[in-house]
DNA sequence: CACTTGACCTGTCCGC
DNA sequence: TGCGGACAGGTCAAGT
């Protein structure tokens, strides 16, 4: 699902609840979700929660991590005393955990648990050293909300794919960490720029104004990403996880919001792209 | 190397 | 109601 606005959500949310507690057991209902020896993290106090890119990591007291990507359909949910929800919304998430999606479970020394639920089965949990198995994270573009990450920083990487279509560009994580389907086309409307134009055609102003689309697009989704994609929700369960504050995303012939005109899908690289062809050129 | 396509899984929705 | 196909917020490997 989740992209870098909902992983930086769940980060937040989980930094408040987790750190200095112990994890006392882990339980893999399928095992392909969960890489390495579960006992390793068990008894170990968790000491930071930090995010790269769309990757979440808990760092261990015995110098290991715990590395979990989401992919499309992951979701961490938090029961302490209330329900911390964060990931891709389905309506699993009104049911009681662990559900049917549920394939991870951490308990921790104070009862409280950690669920982690994931329909498709592509994410995935990894248990690593943090020196040497953490270099693979170099591999990842920079990080769009950095303030090293400049117009000249996206111009440098994504000119190099100047055949490419811009969102599928902005897409590539090793030139731009962070940014999945639905925010390249919430940055390239905010550009007023067409997904599907090439990179190798962008003009200077472009290339700002995609800039500021990505930068603003993402910071969007954090801010709603706290009150709309996770939430804090009573046992029973809350409305609202579909709450839709996109421009163009899931869209298809709504009017658009800047020019009145009519929001079209198409695919690029695969993937469903929204625009309005009136005012994105 | 640049770029595209299919595979990985499960579930839901939409048209016939 | 049932069935088939398309599609879903991500990444890999394999192909051209």
């Amino acid at each position: 699902m989740p992209e870098l606005p909902e992983v930086e959500t769940i980060k937040r949310g989980l930094q408040n609840k987790i750190v200095n507690l112990k994890i006392k057991d882990i339980k893999v209902l399928n095992p392909n979700s969960f890489q390495g020896d579960t006992q390793k993290a068990e008894k170990q106090k968790v000491n930071k929660v930090w995010r790269r890119a769309k990757v979440l990591g808990l760092d261990l007291d015995n110098n290991l991590t715990l590395l979990f990507h989401l992919k499309m359909s992951g979701q961490l949910v938090y029961q302490g005393k209330r329900l911390f929800v964060g990931g891709h919304p389905t309506q699993d998430m009104k049911d009681q955990m662990p559900n049917r999606s549920t394939r991870v479970i951490f308990t921790f020394s104070d009862n409280s648990k950690l669920y982690f639920n994931d329909q498709r089965k592509f994410g995935w949990i990894k248990l690593l050293d943090q020196i040497k198995d953490l270099t693979f994270l170099k591999d990842l573009g920079p990080e769009p909300l950095d303030k090293s990450f400049t117009v000249e920083v996206l111009k440098e990487k994504i000119s190099k794919r100047k055949n490419m279509a811009v969102k599928v560009a902005i897409m590539d994580q090793t030139l731009i960490s962070g940014v999945g389907n639905i925010y390249a086309s919430e940055a390239c409307f905010d550009a007023k720029i067409d997904p599907k134009k090439k990179v190798g055609n962008l003009s200077e102003p472009e290339f700002r104004a995609l800039h500021q689309g990505i930068i603003k697009s993402l910071e969007d989704g954090i801010t709603h990403g706290g009150s709309s994609r996770a939430h804090f929700v009573n046992a029973g369960g809350e409305k609202g996880y579909f709450l839709d504050y996109a421009n163009v995303y899931n869209r298809e012939g709504d009017l658009c919001k800047r020019c009145g005109g009519m929001i079209k899908k198409i695919q690029l690289g695969g993937r469903g792209t929204y625009f309005c062809p009136n005012c994105q050129s």
